[in-house]
DNA sequence: CCGAGTTGTGACATCGTTGTCCAGGACCAC
DNA sequence: GTGGTCCTGGACAACGATGTCACAACTCGG
């Protein structure tokens, strides 16, 4: 196998220094025109590549990438914010590494040692710990975190969050303001913060209400499939609920299946949080209370090349809004 | 701004010589245990990280990363693509960077050279160039490549696709199977390759069958929303078709959501290529036909492993199954 | 108690690149 | 012709790490 040309192969056909070399390849511009075309020619011909890593081991800079971790790529909301990052890191010839943490404490710090190790610059993640202060000292020499959908715990980064609670308690209330009062939950692993955030935001709108928590209609399941379990056994019940809320998009894709599935879609109310790209197209429309991960994906971006850039403010917390958007499946009314 | 520890700092602190850290932090094994828990807690102390970058460069070991270049992340195709990629990759520890070319060459240039002067092992590529031979001396230099999506150009590289023209001609057969004699296209762009060929498969499947093709019934567009405009403007045509074959999934989703603003979702027959998440949900559900993206995915990353693990044989193709799902929308009849 | 073999340790060069610094030629004014 | 400035080019060390090799300090058989 070949090996690869480096500068000194390309300095010793063009008959120059390495560091003229260097100097064209930098284009540091104090070469002169006749030198730099018989460099550039050597170059060519040598196929020469020029090695990222060592300069930047050499000269200190920034390697210009960074990562995005999040709890699964194959989410579309996920695959939604990586495109918006990869937009505004590309527009700055900053590349990105992601991975899916599934949820899981090792595998965050797994990956996020063998990060640092490449010496990325910084880092957007939705965490799988509870306690992040073991990213402290990177913090403190220069790497940079931007928390997504989670507040950062036991460190000082920034953060881009929605408000579950409120968001959860808006959706539950539109299902009680359609004259529901037997409403069921079905959410995310209830370890996960934001599932527990938006349960809250559930319960307070029960309350808020006088209708009373009815353990057996609040579910949790981390799978579309998992899901649809529940919402079968969820409508088996003797006094089934008139609707559901759906706290995550995977629990709305699988409530909406299974509803679909027992020809119940024009007779149980739902509601989901986060957009499903095809929500318009069941029938009826489902109606969602949504973030727009592509914003999130952008401010998120934002503030980590702010601080990239020396920025040194003490850490922000941006809390996106949440839109309702009626399509139907929340506009149904309990029998009678 | 705290300068990282290196390796000369945890060997001065522990009272070492620098190749001692070394043998401690590879795990080379001929170091006392006294010395090495000095040295360990050393590390510990000063928070050290190895440098992964620098390691490489001097020991001449592969950067065990590799980069997923696709038309664009956010689709859910290349979402479940990444995260099987993704998977796979974790398992080696090997990191995965990712980008989006939205077909344009330049951008495939750009990317890939900032890749390979990051020196990755290899890349997962559907490529936006008809030609790829500007690769074939990084190839040479050991650079592994796996084409997906479409078979390389000018460039001795593995790949993985699906029967595009059969796919095609099979989805359109159904629909001529089910009465139907006016069928619209579809597609994406025709400048690109499987546009091409899926749009071949469609002139199959009438000239097969004795129809002819009308020009006006064949349309592309890139987008959803683009998809949406064709298909309107197909159902004002004074003879409208009675069924319409989308050649990609975008173009289904636009399809499907223009028919169910027009109320024609029972009334035109639609099948897709690809598979969209929510295609059950609709109502009636839509025939897909397609491919599996995480089988491509996991396929592809074999293929690419396999080539850094030293394999060496003759380009291999591999073709994979496209299976069609009748779930309604393929299956209407035309009017009278 | 010696010589041979085994272990553990460190000095040094090196990976591919760039920062620093100096040499020397061209050019100008005097 | 001299002295100063400007410009170009190259020698050298260094970034953070590891491969090579040599050499102490052991062990152990005889």
């Amino acid at each position: 196998m070949a090996e690869r040309a480096t500068m000194r192969d390309v300095a010793a056909l063009a008959g120059v220094s390495l560091k003229t070399v260097s100097r064209v390849v930098n284009n540091e511009g104090s070469v002169s025109p006749d030198l730099e075309a018989r460099v550039t020619r050597a170059a060519e011909q040598l196929r020469y590549r020029h090695n990222i890593a060592a300069s930047n081991l050499r000269s200190g800079q920034r390697s210009r990438a960074v990562a995005l971790l999040v709890q699964d790529l194959s989410n579309e909301y996920s695959a939604i914010l990586l495109r918006a990052v990869s937009d505004v890191a590309r527009d700055r010839g900053i590349v990105v590494l992601s991975a899916s943490l599934d949820e899981e404490e090792g595998r965050e710090r797994e990956l996020v040692a063998n990060f640092i190790g490449r010496r990325i610059d910084g880092m957007i993640m939705m965490p799988a710990t509870t306690d992040q202060s073991y990213l402290q000292p990177d913090v403190a020499a220069g790497f940079a975190v931007v928390m997504i959908d989670r507040e950062p715990r036991g460190l000082s980064a920034d953060s881009v969050v929605v408000d579950n609670v409120e968001g959860a308690e808006r959706a539950t209330a539109h299902l009680i303001r359609h004259g529901h009062r037997r409403i069921a939950l079905v959410s995310d692993d209830p370890r996960v913060v934001t599932a527990q955030d938006r349960r809250q935001g559930y319960e307070r709108a029960l309350s808020a209400s006088g209708i009373a928590l009815e353990r057996q209609l609040v579910r949790s399941a981390r799978t579309v499939g998992g899901s649809m379990d529940q919402v079968r056994e969820l409508l088996s019940l003797d006094d089934p609920p008139t609707a559901i809320f759906a706290a995550r998009n995977t629990s709305t894709a699988g409530a909406a299946i299974s509803l679909k599935r027992m020809g119940k879609s024009h007779l149980v109310a739902l509601v989901g949080f986060d957009e499903l790209q095809l929500a318009e197209l069941a029938d009826p429309g489902i109606t969602t209370l949504a973030q727009d991960p592509a914003h999130v994906g952008s401010v998120a971006v934002g503030l980590l090349l702010d601080r990239l850039d020396g920025q040194s403010e003490p850490p922000r917390v941006l809390t996106l809004p949440t839109a309702l958007t009626a399509r139907g499946s929340g506009e149904i009314r309990p029998p009678d």
